[in-house]
DNA sequence: CACAATTATTTCAATTGTCAAAATAAAAAA
DNA sequence: TTTTTTATTTTGACAATTGAAATAATTGTG
C-alpha cells in the first residue's frame, strides 16, 4: 500500500542504451535511390543498378518502369561495344527537362543566380549587382524577386517550371528551420527568411550557409564526389568551413554548422570581431587584413581608406617586399594551417 | 570507327550528385528497433512502443510476440496504478539471462572485465595486473584468455555462454577491421588482433580504442544518453577523445577516431613524442607533466625518479604553493580549454 | 550457319512487413 | 450496471521485394 503513490520511485535509473535514436535514419524510397544513381553514374543499366542496390533484377525492371512512365528517366541508345558477351545493357539517363531547380548566392557585393535542369546542366545564369551593408529581410526578398525574375527570363521560362529554390548566403544560417540566425547582409537578427519567401513564392526553398553551400556543391561536382569525409574552407569576409562527414554535409545540433573561423589558434591573441582573443578568424579575414595593413603602411588613424584600397596597397606592397606587409601574410598562412590541421 | 576502342571517352565527366552512397544507412529491422528501445526504457509497455516508434499497435503485438517467442523479452507484473483509466498497459522487460557480453579494458598496469547480462546488470567482475611495456600479440591474447577464464569461473558460466566481447585498448584502433594500427602495449605495429583473436576463441569481438569505449559507455550508461552530440576526454598516457554526433560514435574515415591530443595549441609550442611541436599533449600528458616537474623541482638529470612518484611530488608542491608546480597546472588547464573550445 | 554460352531484362507467383479498422479486454467513472 | 477510456489482439488488405523461371539479344565455336 505504501508503493502507491511513485510507481517504480526505487528504481529509476533503469535501462541501458541511448534514450535518443536517431529517427533521421529513413531510408529513402527506392525509385529515388535509383533516380539519384542514375544522375551520380550520368547514365546506368538496369543490370547496373541492381548490382549497384542490391536489388534484385525483378525490381529494377518494376522501378525503372515507373520512372519513365514518369518522365524523369528514358533508355538510350547504346554505342556499339567491341567486347562482352550476351545482350548488351541499355543503358538509362536522366531526361534533362524533367524539371528544374534554381540556385542563388547572395552575398555582398553581388548576388548570382542559376537555372539548371535535373541532370544538372546549366540553363542560364543571372546577376545583380547590389547595396552594400545590412537591410531589411523585404528588401533581400526583393532582389532575389528581381534576380530570379531577370533569370527566368533570360531562359524563357517560368516560375511553374521551378521544382525547387536553393539560396546560399553568409551567416548563421538554420537550415532546418529556414530561419536565418545572423547575417552580415540583413539588420536584424532571427529573420524567419523561409517563411517571408514561402509568403512571396511557391516552391520549396533550401536555406543554407554560403560555405556549407560551397561545400555541397563541392560533394556534388567537385572532388568531393568520391570521399567520404572531406572539408571546405572558404577565406572571404570571415572565415568558413563546411564538412562532410559520411558522405553528408554536418550539420550542427542545430542545423547551424562549424565555425572554423572562431577556432583559438593562439592564447590571449588578437581581438575578434566576435569578442574573444586567439580566434583564427582574427589573422584572416580580410577586416583582419586590413586593421594590420594599417599599421604596416604607416596610415594614421583618420585617414579614410576603403578596405578594398587598402588591401590591395597592402598586396602590393607585399609583392615589392615591403617587410611588413610579407609578415601578415606569412603569418596569416601559418595560422591558417595551423587551425586547419587542429580540424583534421 | 574510330570511337571502338574508348567507350564515351570523350565525355567522361557525367553526372553530377555524391559517387558514395551511404551504404551504412540500413536501417535496423523493428524487432531489433523494439529491442533496443524497451533496453533503454528499461521497460515498456506495447502501446508505449507504438507511440515511440511510431508503429501500428498490430505490428507491436506481433513483433513483441515473436521477441518473446524467442526469449528476449517477457511481459512483466505491473504495480497498481493509483491515476489513468482504461485498460491497464502491460510493461515489458528484457529477459536479463537471455544473453550474456564480456567487456575488457586493457590498460599500462592492469586489465579488467566484466561480465553482464543483457539488461546490462553486471554479473562478475574479475582484473589482473600486468606487465608494463610492450609486448608481442600472442602475450597480451594469454592475458585475455587469463582473464576471462577468471571471469567466467568466478561467475560460474562458461564461454558458450557469451554472445560478444568487447576489447578496449589504448592506441590507435582500427574498429572495422579488427586491426590495432598502433598501441603502447603491443610490440609490434598493424597486428591484426581480430584474426588472431578469432583463432583462440569463438564469439563475435568489437574491438576500440579505450577512449572511445569509455565514449560509448558514456553513451549507454552516463550522461549522454540524452545527448545526441558530445565528446569524452580522457587525459590519462596521452590524451584522448571521443566524439558522438547524431547519437552515434564518430569513428574517422577508417575507423581510427580522434586525435585531441595532437591537436595545436601553440605554434611553435613545447616538443610532442609525436615529433611535432605546440600539441596539446604535450602540455597535459602524464610525460609532459613529469617532464616541467623534473625542472620545477630542482631535479638533477642523472636522477632517477619514476614518473608516478615525480608527479605526486609535483601535486603535492604545488598544493603546498609552490609557485613553478602551480604554474605547470594552471597552464596545463589553460590548454586543456584552449583545445576544447576548438573542438566546440 | 546452327547452336551453345553468356549476359540483360521481363514475367509472375510467393513472401514479408506494415497498416487500418474492427473486435476484444480490462480497468475507472458515472 | 453501464459508460468511458485506454491497451491489446485479430483480421484482411496492400505495397515493396524477391526468387526462379522465361525470354531476349548478343558473341563465340564447331
Amino acid at each position: 500500500m505504501d508503493g502507491e503513490g511513485n510507481i517504480g520511485g526505487s528504481e529509476m535509473q533503469m535501462g541501458c542504451g541511448p534514450l535518443l535514436t536517431d529517427a533521421v535514419a529513413v531510408q529513402k524510397p527506392m525509385r529515388q535511390r535509383i533516380f539519384e544513381h542514375v544522375r551520380a553514374k550520368g547514365q546506368a543499366a538496369r543490370a547496373d543498378i541492381t548490382r549497384a542496390l542490391g536489388i534484385s533484377p525483378g525490381s529494377a525492371t518494376t522501378l525503372t518502369a515507373e520512372l519513365i512512365q514518369q518522365g524523369l528517366l528514358h533508355e538510350v541508345a547504346q554505342a556499339p561495344r567491341d567486347q562482352g558477351r550476351g545482350r548488351p545493357p541499355v543503358a538509362l539517363e536522366i531526361v534533362p527537362g524533367a524539371g528544374h531547380v534554381i540556385g542563388i548566392k547572395l552575398s555582398h557585393e553581388r548576388h548570382t543566380a542559376l537555372l539548371t535542369d535535373y541532370a544538372g546542366t546549366t540553363v542560364a545564369e543571372a546577376e545583380l549587382t547590389t547595396s552594400l551593408g545590412a537591410r531589411p529581410l523585404e528588401d533581400l526578398l526583393d532582389e532575389v524577386d528581381r534576380l530570379m525574375k531577370r533569370l527566368l527570363k533570360r531562359a524563357g521560362r517560368s516560375m511553374t517550371d521551378v521544382n525547387g529554390i536553393g539560396i546560399g548566403l553568409p551567416g548563421v544560417i538554420d537550415h532546418q528551420g529556414g530561419t536565418v540566425r545572423w547575417s552580415p547582409l540583413l539588420e536584424k537578427r532571427d529573420q524567419e527568411f523561409g517563411v517571408a519567401f514561402k509568403a512571396r513564392f511557391d516552391g520549396p526553398l533550401f536555406l543554407e550557409n554560403d560555405a556549407n553551400m560551397l561545400t555541397l556543391a563541392e560533394l556534388w561536382f567537385g572532388a568531393g564526389r568520391s570521399m567520404s569525409d572531406f572539408a571546405v574552407v572558404t577565406i572571404e569576409n570571415g572565415v568558413g568551413m563546411g564538412l562532410v562527414l559520411n558522405n553528408q554535409l554536418y550539420r550542427g545540433s542545430y542545423g547551424v554548422g562549424l565555425e572554423l573561423g572562431h577556432t583559438k589558434v593562439q592564447i590571449d591573441g588578437a581581438l575578434c570581431r566576435c569578442g574573444q582573443r586567439g580566434c583564427l578568424e582574427a589573422y584572416l579575414a580580410d577586416y583582419a587584413l586590413a586593421r594590420e595593413a594599417s599599421t604596416a603602411l604607416n596610415y594614421s588613424i583618420n585617414q579614410q581608406h576603403s578596405m578594398q584600397a587598402t588591401l590591395d596597397n597592402l598586396f602590393n606592397e607585399a609583392k615589392n617586399g615591403n617587410p611588413a606587409a610579407l609578415t601578415i601574410f606569412q603569418r596569416a598562412g601559418r595560422y591558417l594551417s595551423l587551425g586547419l590541421s587542429n580540424v583534421m
